[in-house]
DNA sequence: GTATCATATGAATAGATGTTCAAATGATTG
DNA sequence: CAATCATTTGAACATCTATTCATATGATAC
């Protein structure tokens, strides 16, 4: 009884195991998968896109990107420090004002080429 | 009294009027840049990202991902749907079982464009 | 028809995430 | 030094999201 209860609740999985151990081979490691999403998850927030794109056009300020935005200068700058942590844009300080840029060109590259497939 | 208690609540933003109107202009419209972030967000998943690069190797079925990841049938299958509503995934149905594989080549290259970034 | 298997769906729940508010830092000016 | 400005930080709150559980659909086999 046990036994067939346990069966019951079984979950009995269509697997074709020759495809899966060749596919498990072909894997990278988790830790990439997981950085890659968390990459990807930086540029899945409307907010952040803004901004990045911003920065395609110029160098600016807290205040210029809330401006732009329409946004309140904290909230920006919440996101700004999510982009800096994960080194899609660098601060240059002058004075009291900080100036935001792109960290590299791959910015650009990764999110052209997900522009490109929205645009079909 | 009054307009000097608003004034204290206004925030005094550093806005560099003419940067920001040049900007301004040549940012895309609202709607792609809102349509580019919901793209990112489904790839900013670590389980949706093992089930494209699974389907990079070969046309699986919900149960051979649900093996390879180590997750329930339902939660694979959820994860599916997600994929097939933003059209990065295809079913093709056999009998009981569909097989699933990549919609189209767009995405590969995006996600490799962002394996590149994380590689560094 | 019923039974079984593969998948899908809906509701519920727990965890993550973005914005706001209040307060703190850091730099300039008088 | 105090006052102001630009920005940052932390906590609170509301919303979103991924998984689980239970159930439903759809197809094959008996």
């Amino acid at each position: 009884m046990a036994i067939l209860e346990q069966e019951e609740r079984n979950e009995y999985l269509c697997v074709h195991e020759d495809t899966v151990r060749k596919v498990l081979k072909e894997m990278p490691p988790e830790e990439d998968l997981y950085d890659l999403a968390e990459l990807f998850k930086v540029f899945g927030d409307s907010t952040r896109i803004k901004i990045l794109y911003a920065l395609f056009a110029a160098e600016l300020c807290v205040g210029d990107i809330a401006q732009l935005l329409g946004m309140s200068q904290t909230a920006v700058s919440h996101q700004l420090r999510v982009l800096r942590t994960n080194k899609l844009v660098k601060g240059r300080k002058e004075g009291k004002i900080v100036f935001y840029s792109l960290s590299d060109d791959h910015v650009r590259t990764i999110i052209d080429q997900g522009m490109e497939h929205v645009d079909e």
